[in-house]
RNA sequence: GCUCGGGUGGUGGAAUAGGUAGACACGCAGGACUUAAAAUCCUGUGGACAGUAAUGUCCGUACGGGUUCGAUUCCCGUCCCGAGCACCA
């Protein structure tokens, strides 16, 4: 047994060993040192360890809805328990919207601060395909581990309201939200979902034709036709208005992972998760129609606080150009078609000489003239052998192929000539374009590969060598839009379409409906059953439909997903849906949930939902911009609609912390020798860089015995050193094992404990800036906590607080600090809040203050950091129960006089001299004062002076 | 290519409604206490030059210009780094 006693004894005797001093010398040295420990050192494992388990025990962070208080609600993003466990770059939110949090309860606010898991995912699905463990048990082990390493840093989530999204009585409401989906439509007109039977009603009277709604119907039909109908062709038709659908449309289809994946889970043609190959391919899926919710999207950013580059990226990806959908006939031979594209340069009509169809395209078979057709179907052929990514890095590479067909220019009447090309995609707009060589660079170099004609449109433009593609300049070649500038020629050109009925003016989104099955095992079943064929929702007293266990989780023999493996998966005689949906359904609605957790009648009840109504800070990484903050925005969006929400925007400010990145370390082997050199010394060999593991290495000096311990290769290491010492080089990486650069933040707990991580964390940088974790500096941090603990003893280790009133210059001190922490923690400038501490420290030592009305606020102020030590103290003060139900401190006016006192003014630069500035002062007492000086000043009045600034002859400025 | 950020000591970073640049911390150097170590504390620390010294002078916020009594901050141009988007018609 390795006992502390024993372990003590030991080191005691290595001691004596090494020392040669007597035993009873050493031991008699050992317990001064233990002693003089135990009686003041600030010991952060018991302290940290007593107040977590008794936040724990006393429920301090529960939260109810209170209605004579004022709420707030911060969230995390909350995490995907991975088998790796937390690494130091994960908790950097964390401990932002803790802090947050605990200052705005000291502020008195009701704060809802919850935390859970969004459990469903791939990993753990892969990880059961490798080992057979089911996903049920190693998502639950994992979350253990979670709550763990989350416990130790002290957060004060209200663990009563966890939510795990796996978890049957949570995902009856992502099921349950899906149905509701089903039952509406979009009404364009309304703009906001309604109810189908509406939809039905306004078929039985009128038909489809004037109904203006988000839809992917084919027909057109009056109310006699609809009537005529089967019932299967009534649900067909019905299917292409809900706003959760079944459609047949490309999807990003990953063989590797047997699933179709989302847009924002592919990137560059490969998987974002395991980087497999993804195809295009023509599948009938689960859709949600997102696109219906476009416009609405873009809107609501301009209401909310988020950061401009985040905002910029859910625009980019909405993707919104407004322009002209315009006719052109097209001719075959003898047969004549109607062909529309979308353009956002009606102006450029008179310079259109050809147009192109994408590959993909329906209109490709229709337009392609028999002679042409063999060349045709070849290159289609080729195109279609190409990988996604392939097409996309031979972006100058020009291909394509002439259909044979001709459209007429409707506004110059000249026969054009209608080109198929890889470069046009059959995605966006018509899938076809009207090409105008002159001003657009894709046209330009289209047009000089095949010798098509480019005409230029603009007045002294250079197009010699390449197109003029900015929206700039005066018209020309352009019959009726000559003379204008581009600006007003576009609306000009529109309107004259409109006019001629050869177009109209239409708004197109690159936002596409978001594929909602996956064909796998780990996520929410569909509640969907298929009657005929026919998809049927579940009745929702049949919720939650339950995942059920399984013994394999591969796809079936006949390439089924998993769930077709499962027994009895049917309802009643029917076959149940066997894909499952997609990782962000479970999270999409996850924080109304947490406003009413154990509700199992409603998602939310309306009480909850009214008090807490929406999340007021939001903090997570940027990597959600367009997957997860888009579909969590629709989904509430549409509850909204449904009236069982009442904000539309779910998260009113969000706050994107920076990652963390790892900071490696690296040993310098020479080449061919078991020996290793040290930095500054390995120039003069010939050497090989190799990663070692930060955790051997302190302040970039190598452990050498742990080193030839780490690897047995290194057993018999031999070192050169620079004044006997190792030192290591390092690099800024991603954080990772394989760069053996993995801080794990238990290590750092138990080291320093978690109030130093929390403060080191914050110290490191601004929260939005991505920065290298650096233990280095680690100590600094530490050294202060001590210090500040320190404060509240005498040299003897009793506690020295006296409730002695505090003098001006203590109160200055305090009042100084209760201004810096709030401004700075309402901007989120958490790092430069631990040096006022630091300095507030500093000062209050020099001054050996003890007093109470000093160091009890100090106490209150620096809870939100370090919360631990916090709790201590205020304990020892004599205070109950908690320092998280104490109020923020006062900023005391008074003080800031003397501050204004302290700020010199400068006269030229050089000369310094104190003037005697009071608050109060008016402009004319403040002229006085000055002409005194035989200086005059410009003045532009304000309640406060905070600063004065003068040069030869005049004032230039007093800063109020 | 387009959009948005950002370039400050040996290091992380302070300071921007223009006003003592480098707070605070790390590291480094020196010192105190100690038989010793640990811990703790104190001093110095952007560069160059001058002085025995206190101190002084000049140069310094990526580079080049501009506005201003005064620019790290505002404006124009250039370079570099990071993030996102990328045949979006």
């Amino acid at each position: 047994m390795d006992n502390p006693l024993k372990k003590y004894i030991r080191f005691a005797t290595s001691l004596h060993l090494f020392s040669g001093l007597p035993l009873t010398k050493v031991f008699y040295y050992l317990c001064a040192f233990t002693n003089d420990r135990n009686k003041m050192e600030y010991n952060f494992s018991d302290i940290e360890q007593k107040w977590q388990s008794f936040w724990s025990s006393h429920k301090t962070f529960k939260v109810e809805a209170d209605s004579s208080l004022p709420k707030f609600y911060v969230l995390d993003m909350f995490p995907y328990p991975s088998g790796a466990g937390l690494h130091v770059g994960h908790p950097l939110g964390y401990i932002a919207s803790d802090i947050y949090t605990r200052y705005k309860r000291l502020k008195g606010y009701n704060v809802l601060h919850p935390m859970g898991y969004d459990a469903f995912g791939l990993p753990a699905e892969q990880y059961a395909i490798q080992t057979g463990q089911p996903p049920q048990k190693t998502t639950s082990q994992n979350i253990k581990r979670y709550r763990e390493q989350l416990d130790k840093l002290g957060f004060s989530y209200d663990w009563d309201r966890e939510i795990r999204t796996c978890d049957p009585s949570y995902y009856k409401w992502t099921q349950w939200a899906f149905l509701k989906m089903f039952h509406h439509w979009y009404d364009m007109e309304l703009d906001k979902a309604c109810p189908i039977e509406t939809l039905i009603d306004a078929f039985n009277t009128h038909g489809n034709t004037r109904i203006k709604a988000a839809h992917n119907c084919k027909e057109e039909f009056g109310a006699s036709e609809w009537k005529a109908f089967s019932d299967k062709e009534k649900e067909d038709i019905l299917m292409s208005y809900r706003i959760a659908y079944i459609g047949e449309t490309t999807v990003n289809w990953c063989a590797a992972l047997g699933t179709v994946l989302a847009n924002d889970e592919v990137r560059e043609g490969f998987s974002i998760r395991g980087d497999y190959p993804v195809v295009q391919k023509k599948m009938k899926q689960w859709q949600l129609r997102v696109s219906a919710y476009a416009e609405r999207l873009l809107k609501g950013l301009e209401d909310i606080t988020w950061s401009d580059s985040l905002k910029e990226m859910q625009r980019n990806w909405i993707g919104k150009s407004e322009g002209a959908q315009m006719e052109f006939m097209v001719k075959n031979g003898s047969e004549t078609f109607s062909m529309s594209v979308f353009t956002t340069r009606a102006d450029t009509i008179f310079g259109v000489t050809f147009m192109v169809l994408a590959p993909e395209s329906e209109w490709v078979n229709l337009l392609t003239a028999p002679e042409q057709k063999e060349e045709v179907e070849k290159y289609v052929a080729y195109v279609k052998t190409k990988t996604e990514r392939e097409r996309m890095s031979q972006t100058h590479h020009v291909t394509g192929v002439f259909s044979g067909s001709y459209a007429t220019n409707p506004f110059t009447g000249k026969e054009i000539p209608v080109w198929i090309s890889e470069y046009v995609m059959a995605g966006y707009g018509t899938g076809a374009i009207m090409a105008v060589p002159a001003h657009d660079s894709r046209d330009y170099i289209f047009a000089r590969h095949f010798k098509l004609p480019i005409i230029p449109l603009i007045e002294g433009c250079d197009i010699s060598s390449e197109s003029f593609d900015a929206k700039e300049g005066i018209m020309c070649n352009s019959g009726f839009l000559d003379g204008m500038t581009v600006q007003e020629a576009i609306p000009a050109a529109i309107e004259e379409v409109e006019k001629r009925k050869l177009g109209v003016r239409t708004t197109n989104y690159r936002l596409r409906d978001a594929i909602f099955s996956r064909q796998r095992y780990w996520g929410e079943p569909f509640p969907i059953y298929y009657r005929d064929g026919m998809a049927t929702p579940l009745p929702e007293s049949q919720l939650p439909l339950e995942l059920p266990p399984l013994d394999s989780f591969h796809p079936s023999s006949s390439g089924e997903p998993p769930l077709a493996n499962a027994k009895n998966w049917t309802y009643g005689e029917y076959p149940l849906e066997t894909s499952t949906m997609p990782g962000f359904a479970g999270s999409s609605a996850y924080y109304l949930r947490y406003m009413d957790p154990h509700n199992s009648r409603e998602l939310v009840s309306r009480d909850s939902n009214n008090y807490w109504q929406d999340v007021d800070l939001y903090i997570g990484g940027t990597e959600h911009a367009t997957g997860h903050l888009i579909y969590s925005r629709f989904w509430n969006k549409f509850l909204f609609d449904l009236g069982i929400v009442c904000k539309e925007e779910p998260f009113r400010k969000l706050v994107n912390q920076g990652m963390i990145q790892g900071r490696s370390n690296f040993v310098y082997r020479i080449k061919n020798t078991n020996t290793f050199v040290s930095l500054g010394l390995k120039e003069n060999y010939k050497t090989t860089e190799l990663h070692v593991d930060v955790n051997l290495v302190e302040n970039d000096r190598l452990n050498l015995e742990a080193f030839r311990q780490w690897n047995p290769e290194y057993k018999d290491a031999r070192f050169i050193l620079e004044n006997g010492e190792y030192i290591c080089g390092w690099t800024v990486e991603k954080m990772s094992k394989s760069m053996f650069n993995v801080v794990n933040p238990d290590v750092i707990c138990q080291r320093y404990g978690a109030d130093t991580l929390r403060m080191y964390e914050m110290f490191l940088g601004p929260l939005e800036q991505s920065k290298p974790w650096d233990t280095n500096g680690i100590d600094g941090v530490h050294r202060f906590l001590k210090k500040f603990w320190r404060l509240f003893f005498d040299k003897n280790g009793e506690l020295a607080v006296t409730n002695n009133p505090p003098v001006e210059k203590e109160l200055k001190i305090l009042h100084n600090l209760i201004r810096k922490v709030e401004d700075d923690i309402e901007s989120f400038s958490f790092n430069t809040t631990i040096s006022a501490f630091m300095i507030g420290v500093n000062q209050l030592t020099d001054l050996d203050c003890h007093k109470r009305g000093i160091l009890e606020p100090f106490v209150i102020l620096i809870s939100p950091y370090a919360p631990h030590i916090a709790e201590e103290l205020w304990s020892l003060l004599g205070n109950k129960p908690s320092v998280a139900n104490a109020a923020f401190p006062v900023f005391n006016q008074e003080f800031i006089k003397e501050l204004i006192f302290e700020y010199p003014v400068s006269f030229n630069g050089k000369l310094r001299f104190k003037k005697t500035l009071d608050i109060n002062m008016n402009k004319d007492e403040i002229e006085r004062l000055v002409r005194e000086d035989e200086r005059t000043i410009k003045y532009s009045g304000g309640e406060k002076i905070r600063k004065i600034i003068v040069v030869p002859e005049k004032i230039i400025n007093i800063v109020i």
